[in-house]
DNA sequence: GTTCCTATGCAGTTACT
DNA sequence: GTAACTGCATAGG
């Protein structure tokens, strides 16, 4: 339909999603290529032979680079409008190929010659140039594809705004107990945009009557793998997905398709799949040429929820309330086995197993939003999928994008270089420790952005206020200097704010999320030397500025006659001294009203002492009816930062609400988690001290028991190889000694003889220990404030009136 | 390929009475 | 025998 009677190719406009940008050599030009989905559902590619693979030198240093690089005829160098952000002038130097080019910069660089833009890969620069992130509308001649519908050769493409449905593939492999065969294969097929499902599992041996419709019987291991990789064609997924599909699922497939002489071919191009092994956890990359791959375990782990241990029958469990079908609770080697027996001797449960580990990876991304937050990053940040969770990665394009259209160009990353960390974080306010009625809190909306944007902290003006006169700049307070001009990264958050709130306004939860986060990570970038604007300076510009703001609100507080209890980077606990009386209602409007003119008083205070506009906003965020401040272990008067709990009330009406304490601490048990709760509900809703000491003796009668056996046991991760813990032996490590195979989250109870693993505990509970460590703590704290006699009642003594 | 710093408490280890 | 320090894990922001 796209080819005329000729055979020549038709002119077209397409609107599609980019799906996969990459750069090959072809005749030893390098030129980039592109793939993606229409928006009707065809499939589409391009080829761009145009661009050449290009990076920048100073004009300065025009002698030398020609002398180094071009009189070999590898790269050529051309004049440029462009200059550095320090304002010189540069030259563009270009090669026919990347590998050319990748020369010429090494050679430069040892040279101790300046470059720009060098590190940049060829196919970002692609994307970076035409603001490409995804939604894309193609005009140009197009002919028919054998992978793809649509093939353009050298069109036009520009950014749009097309919501275009992704196909989804999400994976699982079964193999023997070596990995050295596989023995099912099971595919999950889902949309983005939602629409009908495709499940099937393929196996080896022949056809039974009772199998159930979604099983595909192939004669041996080489027959079934040429019927999936056909089958993965056929769906054509945009995504491939699986739990640890890279590092073992893709991997090992790689591996057997190698062994039985097939060709790896599950992209889009005649390129065979391949697997690059990352150094680190998650480092990993699979590449199919046209499709995304992306790790469900890694974007679980990315999200804010945290879980025991990041198994797939772990996480399903917790958000779907279903886990895996075999070997549940029984840990790894249980599971290997039953999983063995059902493929010796019960087929059609094997299956359901393989093809039920598809679903659950499918359903907890739909669940959770995972791929609709992650198609958001990606659009908002322009990294590829697989890419978009890239903190630094995504900084460049945003911040580079931006430059290149004010005619700069960006230094190229040193990773040796550059002062990365080392700034001062966030204030913390020393806690007054104590039990407190009728809280106000406040804490300051995107405090470290807002802090960008009022003070246009930012690499450029950082740079351009070197020589400046003083009236042309904003001095930090830790001495960093910056001009007045109109910063980058204060005007991508000013169109950031206000996106974020016209998607919260829209209720786009994905988006207004997304908005923040990258925002957020501004921060944490400029304090690393792997972003390439990376300073400590700009990142402790950031943070001293946070100190005076805080610092500032706590003394206007303080002159009024209210006290400030806490606060933290960009927090306030207050207390205003309400009447003990004082309703709800009266709180509420009273906080909503210091808020409002704290505001009004910092707006004047910035305006007076630096002539700028404030974007500050102090929220009024909550109120405690009862809130306690816990006193440290150490210091009696002091409380103890970053933890505290309350009774928090607003206009729906209360809940116990505890931030930091025992009770939400995963390595404190879950008896603990128990006993803080009731305790703090006790002492917030007034009962007497003699009830709470009855309540402990009891509690500790029934700790002895045996009545919360179950909820005694400790959970901790194992963050390194068991091994490897030289200079002390943790609990934890003592007792996953005592496993076969110790890895990740290790379960155990303390016993009379020690540290042991559920799984293997042989001796009687340590009542004692828990006693003192675990009940102990936790009622000597409510003690110290409040008139409980903590030792009487560990000891069961009952108060006699 | 890689956002940051601040803080707490436990248990094990080491140094010093 | 105990105080001080260190390693480790986890949490808040």
């Amino acid at each position: 339909m796209c080819r005329d009677s000729s055979g020549e190719a038709s002119y077209r406009e397409y609107r599609g999603f980019l799906v996969h940008v990459y750069q090959q050599d072809r005749n030893g030009r390098t030129a980039v290529y592109g793939v993606g989905r229409g928006e009707d559902g065809s499939t589409f590619g391009f080829i761009d032979r145009r661009p050449a693979p290009t990076f920048y030198t100073r004009r300065a240093d025009r002698e030398s680079v020609g002398a180094m690089v071009c009189e070999r005829g590898e790269a050529s160098l051309n004049s440029s409008d462009l200059c550095t952000i320090r304002g010189e002038p540069v030259d563009a130097v270009t090669a026919r190929s990347v590998r050319l080019l990748r020369g010429a910069s090494d050679r430069l660089r040892e040279e101790g010659i300046l470059t720009y833009e060098a590190d940049i890969a060829f196919h970002r620069c692609f994307r970076l140039q035409q603001d490409l992130r995804g939604p894309v509308v193609i005009r140009g001649p197009v002919q028919r594809g054998t992978r793809v519908d649509h093939v353009f050769v050298n069109p036009e493409i520009r950014p749009s705004e097309t919501t275009t449905s992704l196909r989804v593939l999400a994976l699982d492999i079964e193999t023997t107990p070596e990995h050295d065969l596989v023995t099912a294969v099971s595919l999950v097929l889902f949309a983005t945009g939602g629409t009908e499902d495709v499940e099937e599992v393929h196996v080896t041996g022949g056809r039974e009557t009772d199998d159930p419709s979604f099983l595909r019987c192939h004669t041996d291991e080489k027959a079934m793998l040429t019927a999936v990789r056909e089958r993965i064609t056929e769906m054509d997924p945009d995504i491939v997905t699986g739990w640890n599909v890279i590092d073992f699922d893709l991997r090992v497939l790689v591996e057997r398709f190698t062994k039985l002489g097939l060709a790896c071919r599950l992209g889009r191009t005649r390129d065979e799949a391949y697997v690059r092994k990352g150094e680190r956890f998650g480092g990993s990359m699979a590449i199919l040429r046209g499709r995304q791959v992306v790790d469900a375990m890694h974007l679980i782990r990315r999200s804010t929820r945290r879980f025991d241990d990041y198994r797939l029958g772990t996480v399903a469990q917790e958000i779907l309330g279903r886990g895996k079908l075999l070997g549940g609770d029984s840990g790894i080697e249980g599971g290997v086995e039953a999983i063995e027996q059902a493929r010796r001797e019960d087929r059609a449960l094997f299956a359901s197993y393989c093809l039920e580990d598809s679903r659950l990876v499918r359903d907890i991304l739909c669940e959770e939003g995972l791929l609709a937050l992650t198609l958001k990053r990606s659009v908002l940040t322009g990294l590829p999928i697989e890419r978009a969770w890239g903190s630094v990665s995504a900084f460049d394009f945003l911040y580079l994008g931006e430059l290149h259209r004010r005619g700069m160009v960006a230094p190229t990353a040193d990773p040796e270089g550059g002062d990365g960390s080392g700034a001062p974080g966030g204030l913390v306010l020393t806690p007054k420790a104590g039990l407190y009625r009728h809280i106000l809190v406040f804490d300051f909306k995107s405090l470290y952005p807002s802090l960008i944007r009022t003070f246009n902290l930012d690499p450029l003006s950082h740079a351009r206020a070197e020589g400046a006169p003083e009236n042309d700049v904003i001095s930090a307070p830790n001495g960093a200097r910056f001009h007045r001009d109109s910063g980058i990264l204060p005007s991508i958050l000013d169109v950031f704010f206000a996106r974020r709130d016209e998607a919260k306004r829209l209720g786009d939860d994905n988006a207004s999320f997304a908005y923040k986060i990258v925002m957020n990570s501004f921060y944490g970038v400029l304090g690393t030397r792997a972003c390439r604007f990376g300073s400590s300076r700009l990142a402790g510009a950031i943070t001293s500025f946070g100190h005076l703001v805080l610092r500032w609100c706590r003394t206007w507080l303080e002159e009024r006659g209210h006290t400030v209890l806490y606060g933290d980077t960009d927090s306030l606990f207050v207390d205003p001294g309400m009447t003990p009386s004082t309703t709800a209602a009266g709180a509420l409007a009273l906080g909503a009203k210091i808020a409002e003119e704290v505001n009004v008083a910092l707006q004047a205070h910035v305006q007076d002492t630096y002539g700028l506009e404030s974007k500050l906003e102090l929220e009024f965020e909550k109120y405690y009816e009862a809130f306690l401040m816990p006193p440290s272990r150490g210091d009696a008067e002091k409380g103890r930062a970053k933890g505290y709990a309350g009774w928090r009330v607003d206009g729906n009406g209360g809940m116990l609400e505890i931030v930091g304490m025992e009770a939400v601490r995963s390595d404190w048990t879950d008896m603990a988690h128990r006993l803080q709760r009731e305790l703090l509900s006790r002492i917030f809703s007034g009962v007497s001290a003699a009830d709470i000491e009855s309540f402990v003796a009891t509690w500790v009668q029934e700790l002895k028991a045996g009545h919360f056996d179950e909820e005694l046991v400790y959970r901790r991760r194992l963050r390194k190889p068991v091994e490897s813990y030289q200079k002390t032996t943790p609990p934890h490590v003592k007792a996953a000694r005592l496993l076969e195979r110790p890895s990740g989250t290790i379960r155990y109870l303390m016993t009379l003889h020690g540290p042991q693993p559920v799984s293997l505990v042989s001796s009687p509970l340590d009542y004692g220990h828990y006693i003192s460590k675990q009940v102990g703590p936790l009622v000597r704290m409510i003690a110290a404030v409040s008139a409980v006699d903590a030792e009487a009642a560990i000891r069961g003594e009952l108060r006699l009136l």
